[in-house]
DNA sequence: GCGTATCCATACGCATCCGTATGGACAATA
DNA sequence: TATTGTCCATACGGATGCGTATGGATACGC
């Protein structure tokens, strides 16, 4: 009778919340909306609770946002080190790991992170990191796949810088043609 | 005695505000800290003036951003309509339009600009049509190189997303060093 | 079954910011 | 000098969202 959930494994606990459940609430509400629309009564709204769970789980709403970046750095680093184990076929890799990128920040969080960070340098660096990290392995690919060291910095560049402009291209377009042009112009870095 | 400026043309009244200067310190306010940085009061302070003169110029907050967005637009496209008189040199026009775009960009305000638009159709549309113009315009001047369309139309999508990209990488490097890079990219586009 | 820990609801104080209402200061014009 | 138009100051109401205080509900060890 109770509205509770069963007391087995599955779904023990209906309206208790954990930590990430929280977080990612506030992903999805950064996606839809940006930084500001990230606000404690709202998600508690989400999530079907009240602030008293919030304030259980989190001193105050900048801890929370701080854990919130953290929480993006390290999803979005994670499409990288997935990609560590791949076969040894650098352009088909540069091409995964690129795919991967894309795909990801199509979620759309990426342009309302990179504005809200923009101007704190704590956070920045969070992202900078992030940057620095799936970057860095692109570069490697491009070494791997014979460019000597500059040229391979610079192609990574370009391509990473690609997928970056990507995202806030805000055309109507699919997936699918994004991710196809993204190959054309894959190609064209793979050619000379 | 007055500490109102003199009656000539030069600088005539100081506290008096134009809508223009409202908008003004509205873009800078943007650029420092994203859109909800853009408060009533706060430009106020900024203006050295009060509420008052905002509601006599503006409707409310949400005509004003309209307008502010407008106005970021047509600034944002000024730099391509003045390259529209440039010696017929394509490549050095293409890297003269890409530059501006740079420098621009540079400012800091198009990172808060596409996340704040990002889920508002009617505000999405004009940024949309920033892109679909400066795009066109580089796309124009690879078909002026002797690129057929497709080709062009190519490459100029990945400068200007290589462009876009650049302004969200949040490395601590001088404009100098993008730009230098960026020129380097363009090498690479206008290569093969 | 009792105490304790975990997690959430409710209710409140407080600050911030929007928008309005109203009047005042100044300039231009007659 | 009276009048009108332009631009701003001041003061207020109302909404919103943060953080806190306190108690209630459920699970778990003993």
């Amino acid at each position: 009778m109770s509205t509770r959930g069963s007391k087995q494994a599955k779904a023990a606990m209906p309206d208790r919340q954990s930590r990430e459940s929280w977080l990612q609430a506030a992903l999805q509400a950064l996606a839809k909306g940006g930084i500001d629309k990230v606000r404690v009564e709202w998600l508690a709204r989400d999530l079907g609770v009240t602030k008293g769970s919030f304030y259980w789980h989190f001193k105050d709403r900048d801890q929370f946002l701080e854990a919130l970046l953290d929480y993006w750095a390290e999803q979005s680093t994670q499409t990288v080190i997935r990609n560590r184990s791949y076969p040894d076929d650098p352009p088909a890799r540069i091409r995964a790991v690129a795919e991967d990128i894309l795909r990801r920040d199509l979620a759309g969080m990426d342009p309302h992170i990179r504005s809200w960070t923009q101007y704190d340098p704590r956070r920045a660096k969070v992202v900078a990191s992030v940057d620095k990290l799936r970057f860095g392995f692109l570069r490697d690919l491009f070494v791997a796949a014979g460019y000597p060291t500059d040229e391979a910095a610079l192609r990574a560049q370009c391509l990473y810088r690609y997928a970056l402009g990507e995202q806030f291209i805000l055309a109507r377009e699919s997936k699918a043609q994004r991710l196809r042009r993204m190959h054309t112009q894959i190609d064209l870095l793979l050619g000379p």
